[in-house]
DNA sequence: ACGCTCTCTGCAATCGTTTACATCAAAAAT
DNA sequence: ATTTTTGATGTAAACGATTGCAGAGAGCGT
């Protein structure tokens, strides 16, 4: 089976090479017909790298995530791939969560796309990785704080934590915590803001006991839930940060026999596959994952048509709460001691040097 | 910031552009420290391109699974990108479980990859997508059934149903009903005929009745499950092809008030992320998912090297039974009443027409 | 001093496309 | 009938690397 070329299947049809490949980006010829019946008689299939080569693109796009085992993460993947359509092929990294398999990633890419997709780990600055790439790149979910020149297409990640704590207020709670994903992580760091700041706002006030710094895993969410618990006065409404930290919270709360959400109040960030097969139910704050990846897509491919561009474009997605049964009233015991709460807090507030932060 | 080339550099060193490649491809060369700083000082990246072309190779090669975001297809991928090295990268494809897709992934990835990972939907014929690729590729998990001469690394799928049938029986179970895959997937045909030749080989015999045949989805689980449970005679014990439907199996059983393991006893095949979070942590039949996603890569590199080989390898990856808490003796009344099944089956038996199969 | 091997070098062809340029026939305009 | 326009074509030069070939020194044995 030898390949067959461009040059065969011109002098099979008696042209020169330059009408067929004319004919294969769409132009005008005569003997089109002819041409179509050849290069099916000899399978003719274009050398993708000379054509890179000669064109100077690729016509592939990268998509690098964390971790796309992760359901949210394989949503934008999926929205990604839709939006594309044909013209654009997409070929997905996983960088398991490892700035240096993602620094890994980008060299390995160079050259072999024309542009990427990227949801880095942290916000920590990546050396000078990025410009060595040489290529558009859009930032989804998360992004480099130094790096102002890219476009990010971001979940409204404060409104999320914003509409958890005005729920849980909303219910009665006022001894409400965050398990927080990681505060160098751009979702980690915005809700946490978001929660710290609805709290202030409604005038409950964050208590820096309520607020665990955790990893966005499920042993982390365990340990943080655990955490939690073993406090002398434990929170009665938690918000979890992301998906994975709400199978560890759970999971924590079931084994100390803690129910949900009798004893204790929860809401997540992100839904997620099984929140209505576990009991109850769990109330999460939600976002169209599916869209921000199409979107993210979009703004690459209006990138790679527009390079010379010097606006740097900046998506938000909404968030909204999907109210299932995994919140309800404080227990009475808690509502009558909640004066207990705000004297804890006067005592603790002035140590918060969390706080500043909400004021950035 | 213009594009450097070879030119570049061996100007600017002054010795030939043979020579920077020599030096790029390991040779042994004089100037090799100068050529090193002017690289590093011009930050010179080859062009993969060009050098694809040249070579006829991309040291690229790609994975093709049907649904990423199954943790079981997330684990292979992970499994073989570790198992690739620096010196190959892995572009991950996602069909969605359609062979349209795939057919159109094949396509795209003509020229672009050296070889491919495949995880085929079905074990139909894909026409001639698979020689048109014209590269080696190595089947996991799934193949198909008329490509002998593609290697294969399949897990061991007749023995996980076995292992399940016979745990069953140990307990005690008669009445046994498998949710079973689709018959033309490689694992949910052979988990099927392991199932029923287990039953077979244990006197118990395999009731029709309780072969309900789904598609690996949540919601084909979730039916399976209820129309089990609409049986005149339910079964006693359940077992699931795969983590999707036992999702929605499990959901069943909650939404009818079924429980596990008192009122039926359950195995699903696959081990799955929350299978301890649930109540009860599910018994499940599991292998080495990033094991057998290594193996195929190993399988594909020995391949890639060994062109002309005309031998096929085909490798098991062996399954064990995890034992929790959803499996139990069956309830008094169903032990009392067994002999009720034996005569149902030998009235049904005869139109067993799936029966066949295990003959093959 | 001679030929021999050994190691490194540059030259130039090559991989399979795309595309600027010139060409040329046919259709349209005069 | 002549000129102009139109549209498709072929020629040939890129794109940036790799590699067979031949040559040039250096080292070495005789």
């Amino acid at each position: 089976m030898p390949v067959v070329t461009i040059t065969d299947v011109a002098s099979r049809v008696g042209v020169s090479v330059a009408t067929i490949s004319r004919f294969l980006s769409g132009g005008n010829v005569r003997e089109e017909k002819k041409i179509r019946s050849v290069i099916q008689e000899l399978n003719y299939r274009p050398n993708i790298a000379a054509r890179n080569l000669k064109s100077g693109r690729s016509a592939t796009v990268a998509i690098i995530v964390p971790d796309i085992s992760n359901p949210f993460f394989a949503a934008i993947v999926r929205g990604a791939e839709k939006a594309s359509g044909d013209s654009l092929m997409a070929a997905i990294v996983n960088t398991d969560s490892n700035s240096e398999r993602e620094i890994n990633a980008l060299a390995n890419l160079y050259g072999r796309v024309d542009g990427a997709i990227f949801v880095p780990t942290k916000e920590s600055d990546h050396k000078n990785g990025l410009s060595h790439f040489g290529r558009p790149i859009v930032f989804v979910d998360r992004y480099l704080q130094k790096e102002k020149k890219y476009d990010t297409v971001l979940a409204d990640n404060a409104r999320g934590a914003e509409l958890a704590v005005e729920h849980f207020a909303s219910e009665g709670h006022t001894k409400i915590a965050i398990i927080s994903g990681p505060l160098d992580s751009t979702p980690g760091r915005q809700r946490e803001e978001g929660f710290r700041k609805a709290l202030d706002n409604s005038k409950i006030g964050a208590n820096p006991n309520y607020v665990i710094v955790s990893d966005f895993t499920q042993a982390g969410g365990y340990a943080a839930m655990n955490q939690l618990l073993d406090l002398a006065e434990p929170p009665t409404a938690v918000f979890s940060s992301n998906n994975l930290m709400t199978y560890g919270a759970l999971n924590a709360l079931k084994d100390r026999g803690v129910r949900v959400p009798s004893d204790i109040s929860f809401i997540g960030f992100d839904d997620f596959e099984l929140s209505t097969l576990i009991s109850p139910k769990i109330t999460v704050i939600n976002r169209d994952a599916e869209a921000q990846g199409a979107e993210a897509m979009r703004a690459l491919m209006w990138r790679l048509e527009n390079m010379d561009s010097k606006i740097s474009k900046h998506s938000v997605i909404p968030v909204n709460l999907i109210k299932r049964e995994s919140v309800t009233i404080p227990r009475t015991w808690d509502l009558q001691n909640s004066h207990k709460v705000k004297e804890r807090q006067s005592q603790t507030s002035d140590h918060s040097n969390n706080k500043e932060k909400v004021n950035e």
